[in-house]
Formats: structure tokens, sequence, C-alpha cells
DNA sequence: CGCGTTAATTATCTTTTGCTAATTTCCGGG
DNA sequence: CCCGGAAATTAGCAAAAGATAATTAACGCG
């Protein structure tokens, strides 16, 4: 594919922008292959990145003192996945951000292009529509764990997103639900038993 | 106080923004006391609204089938609510706001001042900021669901907000943490005993 | 294709939570 | 100041979840 491919096909994909505005970003964008099991931001590193996933699934987790992994966002294709710890309070990462299958991305530094955006009425527009459609996602996840029960929320998963099963393991998934991978071994004999 | 004394006021609480900027703002927002118990949006209510508490503090909460109230949200002084199922989908909220105690907020459509802060860019640089910063928050509360036992969350919660314990019933306490009253009320019996 | 590692399930036991109801405490209006 | 209703605690029991370990299944690599 070529760049201007490339930047056509994000034109059709953020309704708004111009192919002006789109190469502004290109041009300061990095295609990123990442192989699975690669680290795409270390937990403690300091950058701002910025990426757009085209292709692959990228799992972000907290290591506890015990070495334990806990899942706290998996993000896939066109969705963005932010270094939030370092874009919003430039602080270190305290999550790592790992790439669970083999991915394609468009890396970006927030740093570089945030005065770009800020100068673009389009761009700050598209990135204000963004941001909203991320809170939006945040609210609900909230409003899950407040509302739901473990097996609710684990058959809200399977029913918004059933493909995720098969691309994540189930350990990653049991702690993204905010249970154990056990627990949600029980969950899953209690749901495909009671059909 | 005077008007121009509460612009004064903005510009100072909201560095960056000019006493021009505030003022767009401020003819367009209306100052609204609810006594407590009043509900400021009521559940199925369309209106993108949107409000600066001065004083005192809003619950949002969601009603079940059989009529429980489960505490989706708490927020007093100096933060913003908003009534996101209106402003991000343009849908009736799923929830109730209701003031807890006497509140005073400034009160403003979302609708209506939307296109003025998208022709100001001041405002719109504001808004983003404000807009990371309740991001922040939510992003926040996810991890301490992803990582914290009940327990744990409600230890963060006296020892980041201990005020907030003698402004909000228990009962309230209990169902934004994601747990029965009950279980609550079992919680602070271990904790007192413990120490 | 087999071997070894990891994941998933199952088992056992302990702890915690939910549910329901009873009891006690708290609080505001008369 | 008292009284009634709501909140908070407590109690008792059932269900679910956590911890740990053992067993089985799945998977990737040579």
């Amino acid at each position: 594919m070529t760049s201007s491919d490339e930047i056509a096909y994000y034109v059709h994909l953020f309704k708004g922008l111009s192919p002006e505005d789109v190469t502004q970003l290109y041009t300061l964008a990095e295609t990123r292959t990442l192989k699975a099991g690669d680290v795409y931001i270390q937990k403690g590193a300091l950058s701002q990145k910025l990426a757009l996933i085209s292709q692959g699934l990228i799992r972000t987790y907290h290591t506890t003192d015990d070495g334990e992994e806990i899942t706290v966002s998996l993000r896939w294709e066109q969705q963005f996945l932010a270094s939030f710890d370092s874009i919003i309070h430039q602080k270190p990462s305290r999550f790592t951000y790992e790439a669970m299958e083999d991915t394609l991305l468009m890396d970006l530094d927030y740093a570089a292009i945030q005065p770009i955006i800020d100068n673009n009425p389009r761009l700050s527009a598209m990135r204000h529509h963004l941001l909203m459609q991320i809170l939006s996602q945040s609210i609900d996840r909230i409003e899950s764990f407040v509302l739901l029960s473990p097996e609710e929320r684990y058959l809200k998963l399977i029913h918004e997103n059933p493909l995720i099963l098969n691309r994540v393991p189930n350990k990653h998934i049991s702690t993204f639900l905010g249970i154990t991978p056990v627990s949600l071994s029980r969950i899953r004999k209690r749901i495909t038993r009671s059909r």
C-alpha cells in the first residue's frame, strides 16, 4: 500500500478531516510492527506514546508485588492506545503494554502532534470526538463494575465482544473482569450447565 | 456577590481564560439552587445539562427493576457534572442526578455552549484540559475495581476523600464501591477491629 | 509428531459477599 | 423532647470468590 493510499484510507476513516490534515500527522507517524509477546510500552517509560492499531491486539497490564499480571485494558483494530499516565500527568507509565498477537500500528508521539492538533481546528475537533468516545467507553466499564456481578460482566463481554475470547487467554479475560482465573472457569461452567 | 466578582473568580479558577471567555459562557449560565433531595436531572431526560458545582453534593444513581438505587457517581464542589448519555450519545439519561445537600451550581446547556467553545481556541483548550481530568479520574476508578478488593477500595476512598463519609450515607457509599450496605458494614467492622 | 511448558479445569478449604430479617442506632419533624 | 421512620449494624444461612494444589487439556517449538 502506498502512503497516498493510506492517507485516503484515514480520510475515509476519520470523517471531517482533509487529506492535508491527515498528512500533517501521517508525516510524524511511524508504522510499527510488533510480534506476539513484544512490549510496546514498558512499565516506567515516560514517552507520550499514542497509537492507532491497524491489526492485532494489545494488552495493558499491571504487575503485582508477587509478579502476577492483572489486565487493565484490551485494545484492538481501529482503536487508539495511549500511555495515559505520561500523556495526562507526565508520569512514567505504571503499566506494561504488550502485543498479544502480531500487531501493526501507527505509532505517534503525542508531545510531537499536540501542537499540530492544537493549531488545526479540524484535528482538534476530531481529537475531541475521539476523546468523548474513549470517555464513554470508560464510563461504561465503570458502570459494569458497579451494576453487574462478575458473571454478568462476563456475559456482557461475550455478548458485546464474542471474538475477543478466541484472541485472549481466559486468564487475562478474568483479571480484566476483576476476578481470578479459577473463578472465571467456574462461571463458565455454571453458564454452560444452565443452557 | 456581583456577577463581575464571579467572573473574576472563574478567571482565577480556570487559568488561561480571559474575562471575555468566561463572560461568553457566564451569560448563558444560570445559577441554580437545589434543596437536599431535589432532582437535578431526571432519569429519561434528554437535556444536555452540564453544571459546575459551587456548593453541595450531587449523587448519580441507577434504579434497578425492584426499586433499588445504585450510586454510580458522586460529585461536589469545584467539580463538573454532565449528563453524558445525552451529551455524548444524544440519548435520554439512564440515571437520576439528585442533590444530597442544599446545592448551588452553575447550570449550562451543553448544546448551547458547544458552538461557542468550538469557536474559541482558549475555551476549546480548557474543555480539552477538563475532559482529560475527567478521563483520568474515570480510568482511576476502573483501576480500583480491577486491582483492588472491596475492602481496599473502601480504604482508598477514606484515604483520598475522608470528608465524603460525613456527607453521604454509607448505603450510598457501598453501592458506589460496587458492594451491598451490609457488606460495607462488615468491612468497617473488620477495619476498626484491626487497629 | 512428540515433548515440555503453560493454560484451564477441578478439587478442597477458607474467606468474603449476598440475601433476608431482626435489632439497634440515628436523626429530623412535630 | 419525644416519636416514627430510615439507616446501620448484627445474625444466620446460602452462594460465590479467593487461595492453593492437583489434574487434565491445549499449545508451541524443535
